[in-house]
DNA sequence: TGTACATCAGTGAACGCGCGTTCACTGATGTAC
DNA sequence: TGTACATCAGTGAACGCGCGTTCACTGATGTAC
């Protein structure tokens, strides 16, 4: 790579870099101006449209970059999976600090996903449907499941989904919080989660199919 | 009440009104402006102050008059649980068909809970906190509950309650999709539901006080 | 290899615009007598 | 009841500011020969 476009990428994510941190204070997106942008990132505003054709093109370049933080960490909570484990604890342990690790990224997502433009807002719920699908096919794996209809897996699957995702909002606010609050906090989603797989177990009225 | 009086809550509510109409379009809160509220009002910029400190304080409000529908709705609910029913169909037929009347309020609330300033994004943290502190002590009057520590009633409602949070979110994007899918997200939601309480009673590893 | 020209990321001045907020005001409504 | 004064919701001019975007530019990097 030439030298001219490696340093034409490296501004490109130096801008990126710069809106996740003014994001991080807690505002949103569509509150962030061009110029506080080029500003934290260290270049003059006029230079943006060398990168972007404008804000909204660097929002959903956040959200593809995001994403593929997310698919990382679904294919460590497959992988757990498909050994056999379905310890909730350990993932839940494992997801939170994930998000801690991310924080810029998992705030954008969790901000954008109900109050960010319609093409960002759809992005992110397309990645939360895949995540759920993928993990309805794992979860077929296990004889509870198996034994259930498709739609009571995407149910329970999409619940477990939804609820972890709205976990990783609360999980945020938590993180300037004291470290006794945060466990609590911790403590209270493993069990919801175990609630969940509780009334699983419990769940029966419709079998896969009638007189088999 | 004098007609001065009168005259200035109509102003409250018209510029109130205004703003929801405005987010109605999809935007966030912080993208709002003092002048785009006042002239979608008809008054004039400076007359704002009359009535709010700042938009801040604007959204304070919002937040407090969606919360003010909403405890009517629940008070209902809570009117069936006394009545010794806990028919979760129901509730979130009545739910959902209250999300859908109160379209606007419940975006701005929904979208604002994660992405919006600090002070609104507490006073509806605040909120939820409320109704899932309701729902604790109308729940301790089953015997299910009265059986669990607090904590453990405390993590079951809280887990309704941000459950219910959530599905607005969701339902409200639903809104313009055909009867056959928003029936069939209903029926998903009840049935989560239904299997946070299947999960509720399978739930027993500790009980209120040990020896008792 | 050196030279001459092309490309283009980043610069800096300039623009018109909407913003939040100040201030002194107006005139309808309220109150005291 | 009428009168004289107080209150105060809403007005309109004015301000300084940051905004997005335009434009012609500079000078380092790339390319052709």
């Amino acid at each position: 790579m030439s030298l001219r476009i490696e340093r034409k990428l490296l501004t490109r994510q130096t801008l990126m870099h710069a809106a996740l941190d003014l994001l991080d204070e807690g505002r949103s997106f569509a509150s962030l101006s061009l110029r506080e942008v080029t500003r934290a990132a260290g270049i003059v505003p006029t230079a943006f449209y060398r990168h972007f054709e404008s804000m909204d093109d660097l929002g959903l370049a956040l959200v593809e970059s995001t994403s593929d933080t997310l698919r990382q960490l679904v294919r460590d909570a497959r992988r757990q999976l498909e050994s056999g484990n379905m310890i909730i604890d350990a993932s839940v342990r494992k997801f939170l600090e994930h998000v801690s690790l991310n924080r810029r990224e998992f705030g954008f997502v969790v901000r954008e996903r109900f109050g960010g433009s319609a093409t960002v807002r759809h992005a992110i719920g397309r990645e939360i449907a895949v995540f759920a699908r993928e993990l309805s096919l794992d979860l077929l794996k296990f004889p509870l499941f198996a034994r259930m209809s498709a739609p009571d897996v995407d149910m329970i699957t999409g619940f477990f989904v939804t609820s972890v995702a709205n976990a990783a909002g609360d999980w945020l606010e938590l993180l300037t919080e004291e470290e006794a609050r945060r466990e609590a906090y911790r403590v209270t989603l493993v069990h919801q989660l175990r609630l969940v797989m509780l009334g699983a177990i419990s769940w029966n009225p419709r079998p896969k199919a009638q007189g088999v």
